[in-house]
DNA sequence: CTTGATGCAAATAGTTTGCAGGCTC
DNA sequence: GAGCCTGCAAACTATTTGCATCAAG
């Protein structure tokens, strides 16, 4: 098994040269924070990366996962996922895409949903003022979570 | 100007309903918590309904606003609203709808989208669980904050 | 080398909880 | 009158910040 995650270089390269355009600096810990960003699928909480990450490097301090996750959110390369719970949640900036959350287990799925991508929104919205993203929530429970009230 | 806000007796018929349901009590607290509520478009957070309710209930306590929208939200009656702010926002739980969130001055704005309610979701939905709420969420900026920043 | 980034520890913000007295049913 | 509800104060949780040190460019 490898020690660390592997990942497409094109997505470390927009990386580094996010950072590079903001003068930021492209430290160890910002890399493996990046990087398991990107590997995760479950849309972990600041404090759940910072259990994965402290196995890699022993060292690192959940503030600093704190402040890399705001300082990469603030530059576009992540996004703070919207919840009911109290923990903000995260994952890598990625194609368009929508979000199941479990009300139960708190399990966060993405989906595609291409119709609503590209279906025109309401007339009255344009009068709100500028858009710059449509998501869609759905929260309900999840298979799992179903079949374990059943028993 | 009415001291006390007025409100359509049928929703407030449901909050006695759905208390005495629970076997709850009908309290001044709650029956004033839930009308500022009924009567706000604004979403706003506990702090800013308690700061609105003293004016009227002088001896209410912060700790209350917050106990009593758990209660409230617990039996369906509001709903928290997931935003990417710290504090958590409240509604009271209306028609469908879908929200408009400014990322400048954080106002949440509600709008209808019936061509969304009423679309089907993708096919691989169905397999995730059981569907309770579909929600549209816009970021954007509004355009109180667009012209404020063209000066 | 220089300056921004990190780790540590302490501070904050928002929210929750234990307890004793008050109010609804 | 009995027990849930409230107000008070203190506890908690998630997150942020000040400061001395460290490391990337």
């Amino acid at each position: 098994m490898p020690d660390t995650v592997n990942i497409p270089g094109e997505k470390l390269a927009a990386l580094e040269e996010a950072l590079k355009a903001a003068g930021l600096r492209l430290t160890h810990q910002r890399l493996e924070i990046y990087r398991e960003l990107l590997a995760a699928t479950d849309h972990p909480s600041a404090e759940c990366l910072y259990q994965r990450l402290r196995r890699r490097i022993p060292t690192l301090s959940l503030d600093t996962v704190y402040r890399t996750l705001a300082t990469l959110a603030a530059h576009g390369l992540i996004n703070r996922v919207e919840t009911l719970e109290s923990q903000a949640r995260f994952e890598a900036t990625s194609g368009r895409h929508h979000h199941l959350i479990c009300r139960k287990c708190g399990k966060i799925a993405d989906f595609q949903w291409p119709d609503i991508d590209s279906a025109a929104l309401p007339q009255e919205i344009s009068e709100w003022g500028r858009i710059d993203l449509k998501n869609v929530v759905i929260h309900g429970i999840c298979r799992t979570c179903l079949e374990r009230r059943e028993k």
